[in-house]
DNA sequence: TTCTTTTTTCGTTGAATAACGAAATGAGGT
DNA sequence: ACCTCATTTCGTTATTCAACGAAAAAAGAA
């Protein structure tokens, strides 16, 4: 019971997953969509959003070539319901926070099949993938 | 903002400083009594406690000797009353908390005096401590 | 099956941190 | 002033953990 509560609060005790939690928030994502958001290696994005799950703080479902994470909205960690309802109210104004949405828009805005490996540029302005072919 | 957050998160992911927030909630304790039931080295407690002062997470005041510390009721770090009140509505049923507490009713009932250099014995049931000269 | 692609696992490296004992600090008390 | 004692700071050690690249796994597509 105290472990669990101390599995909550280090999984929330990292500003990556922070961040991943509030990019959660508009909808659920695939690895590679917050790796493009987040700047980080995919291996590493992959190990936060799995420590997420085992906190219970984040679905995940396998869909196709992606495995995409979510909010959990019912958890059987009886801390993290709380956690998570904390942090939903908290840091919406944060710059990182506006930013990283700021990003996530124009990540969802390349269809996930020319995001992930292709040369996506998305930290100028525009994003310009390879979308010649997808109409 | 992000980072204090993250500040707050932190002070609260480890159990002994859990443990020391749900002693704080039955009133303000010094360094030494928090020492004793917690059964830590008091620079490891004083570490502790000075961290979660940092956090906005408690209070300090010094009488006499002795330092005080308390649950702090407002705080300059925004997040730090949110997560308090979330950590009081928490983990009172958890078995190391209660006999946390069972512990604390028995330090305080030793006079300050004679608690913390002294051979004070309170592991066992009683407290056996050397109090036969202050009545 | 074979290839490709996304995700995860593995192994390593560097940084953060919890714990301790020893020494320094600070506040009474003599 | 000096002594005593509670607390803090310092320095060390062992553990934890974030990040990466490389390799393995999993799941379509050809």
């Amino acid at each position: 019971m105290l472990a669990q509560f101390e599995q909550v609060a280090k999984a929330v005790a990292d500003p990556s997953r922070i961040r991943i939690l509030k990019l959660l928030e508009l909808g659920e994502l695939c690895v590679c969509q917050v790796t493009m958001v987040l700047g980080l290696a995919p291996a590493t994005v992959s190990k936060h959003l799995s420590l997420l799950r085992m906190a219970g703080l984040a679905t995940q479902r396998k869909s196709g070539r992606w495995v995409y994470y979510g909010l959990a909205s019912r958890s059987n960690n009886l801390h993290a319901e709380a956690m998570a309802t904390m942090i939903r109210n908290a840091l919406d104004d944060d710059e990182t926070i506006v930013e990283d949405r700021c990003r996530l828009e124009r990540v969802k805005a390349v269809p996930i099949e020319t995001l992930c490996a292709k040369d996506v540029d998305f930290t100028s302005s525009g994003i310009s993938a390879n979308v010649e072919s997808s109409g």
